[in-house]
DNA sequence: GTAATTGCAAAGGATTTGCTCTGGT
DNA sequence: ACCAGAGCAAATCCTTTGCAATTAC
């Protein structure tokens, strides 16, 4: 065990978490990570999830994040893009439809943005070049006028 | 010194290396870096050339390599994208202007694609929504022809 | 001769894995 | 009780940095 006592179990819904075997069981840490990002309408990092459900009295092994994290990317319920940096973020998604963002590089605010025009543009390209089994990743990194303003 | 025996000075300019200090000095492992890329007109990564280098008689270490490959790419003399996995991969490139690149995943073959629309779309869209400080990020990646048949 | 460059070894930082203990059901 | 999930430590992977030895000029 760790160091930090657990808080006592809260009375929350505690979600399903890592699906890593076949069945999937409902624990406070993943019901503390599923909170958590449902009230986080910014891409943050794993390490920022980490030390705010420490800070929230709900202590979350890094690891476990990152395994959260994981599955809940694969299930398509977060978004994660890639930072120049390399580094990943996450943020809840409202649709599951492909999608990109328009990200504050200041604050994280993050503006989901319909690219239908570009989906159709590179496929359009790619295909022309003989390229098949197309991916492609895009993203506008900017300051937003609250951030400009402060 | 290394172990395998360097292939004796070939007749080569030797081009300038890293603009680390305030000088800048030809050295046997610019060169050899330098005309590596020259002729590799594919996306690589450090490690890779790194073995190339060493393969064609001419060992430079790893370190230099991502050195020279930094101070190129500030240069604007290759371009340097990140693959999703979080390698970075370096090509020489034809043009300084902005562009984007269309990569295939298996042999590294790209395409650099004029994406006057996509900036256009991307400014308009930023703009729209009150972001400045403008930049982005865009790579298509797919499967070329020659890898799909073979 | 002097300073830039090289390159080994070690550091760094984010993410993953091994393995044992904990805790849902 | 049984097995999924938690989490610590240690391992990975790519890239960068420290510093002594080398070499261009």
């Amino acid at each position: 065990m760790s160091d930090t006592p657990p808080a006592a179990a809260a009375g929350q819904p505690a979600r399903r978490g890592p699906g890593l075997g076949t069945a999937t069981r409902a624990t406070r840490q993943g019901a503390a990570i599923a909170a958590l990002l449902a009230g986080t309408p910014v891409f943050t990092t794993a390490q920022d999830l980490h030390t705010r459900l420490r800070q929230q009295g709900q202590p979350v092994g890094l690891t476990t994040v990152y395994r959260h994290l994981q599955v809940l990317a694969d299930a398509g319920q977060i978004d994660v893009v890639r930072t120049p940096e390399g580094e990943n973020l996450y943020r809840r998604c409202s649709t599951q439809d492909h999608h990109h963002h328009l990200v504050c590089r200041t604050c994280g605010r993050t503006v989901e943005i319909d690219t239908t025009e570009i989906e159709t543009w590179t496929t359009r390209v790619a295909t022309a070049e003989g390229f098949t089994d197309l991916d492609h990743t895009l993203e506008i990194y900017g300051t937003c006028a609250t951030c400009a303003t402060g």
